[in-house]
DNA sequence: CTGGTATGTCTACGACTGTAGACATGACCA
DNA sequence: TGGTCATGTCTACAGTCGTAGACATACCAG
């Protein structure tokens, strides 16, 4: 091919239509990360990729596109979760703590969601994303019965750290030993893991609770 | 005394500032729940309270200080976990599984926190509210050593089934049935209620990760 | 009854938003 | 080398935002 597809260099990008996508398409998943659907605008978006606003409504559409787009490139790619249904829990609770620590990175798809979930529509959007994506694979992971919503619940735990860790950032989360959090995430995704027996008449779930 | 002191009636609300104020803090309680806080318009928050826009300025100095206020009043008044230690994860999973029903009436301070995170100005607003009011005294609750976390790791549990169920509203965990959401949630609460040793040297917590 | 003041409204400003149409220019093919 | 279309920019338009100052009115004291 003889079109330039240089896209590791730093240099004003030649004309170049896909390269142009690629850009606008994640310094929008960073600017809807850092500032949320509503806080982030096209100027903004397309000033980080080196374009005009005009153009990225010219190459998604609108906004609202650009977004989903945005969404589904940020869930779909990495796997948030861990593949191994024996060693999720402790993955997945090690990750979260590493994660979310101080000194991270900033850049994830839980963090595009809890500061866009405020706009009803780009929660829709966001609803569909994690169904597809993470949700659905997790439920597949998952042991025992009723999977499915025992998985939102574990996506719920792992959101709710991220607000009150990162986004909140409480104090006594944001700075607690890595090592005592994981510790206490491993033993919640435990619960949530070892499907109970779905009693609904006692409550002597295996591991469970001791009755009062 | 003389002065109206009319909240009852719903004409056309004779000039009583302390009424007024009143009427605008219930206002902006309401549209920063159901909005978020760059979603809610000062113009919104007047016209539902009946006044103009200008007047919530000159009451409260300015949209940010309004939502402090909003935020002060919607945390403090009711005890949003259960003040008894030994029934604390039991009261706190069935009252949460209630409230964020499908048919519950969508107006709680965890629903304002979430749908106003995005913004860095009421995140910081927020943190201060939730650190007063439900933090503190949860970990004034809460038995053994480093409560302090455990109380917001249990505030990231409740955070995250409110946004999992009500504003992402993921179908599976929206329509579980609430007596299995209950009993999931009590177990995953008794987790962080008992509270573990806190070694630090070693893993071997009971109850807690079996070393690889 | 009459002034004074607290209470509430009107008009407007500058900044920002998402989006549309007209225009320019660079890259590739013949 | 010249033409042509994709690629990118410029100007602009309604609309909304938070906020400020000037103005109007209702209430209470004398």
């Amino acid at each position: 091919m003889t079109v330039d597809t240089d896209e590791s260099g730093v240099g004003p990008r030649r004309r170049n239509a896909s390269a142009t996508r690629e850009a606008i398409l994640n310094s929008a998943i960073e600017a809807f990360t850092r500032l949320g659907y509503d806080g982030a605008g096209v100027r903004e978006v397309a000033g980080a990729a080196g374009v005009t606003a005009m153009l990225v409504n010219r190459y998604f559409g609108s906004k609202e596109q650009l977004f989903a787009e945005a969404v589904d490139r940020a869930f779909a790619p990495r796997t948030v979760i861990s593949n191994d249904p024996s060693e999720l829990s402790e993955r997945t609770a090690t990750r979260l703590a590493e994660r979310t620590s101080p000194d991270a990175d900033d850049l994830d798809p839980f963090l595009l969601m809890l500061r866009s979930a405020a706009n009803p529509r780009a929660a829709e959007i966001i609803r569909t994303g994690i169904e597809n994506h993470v949700g659905r694979h997790l439920t597949d992971i998952l042991p025992g019965p009723d999977a499915a919503p025992r998985a939102e619940l574990l996506l719920s735990l792992i959101a709710g750290v991220w607000l009150m860790r990162k986004v909140i950032a409480t104090p006594a989360l944001a700075g607690m030993d890595q090592d005592a959090l994981t510790r206490q995430l491993h033993d919640l995704m435990e619960v949530l893991v070892n499907a109970p027996p779905a009693t609904s008449d006692g409550e002597a779930a295996p591991g469970a609770i001791s009755p009062s």
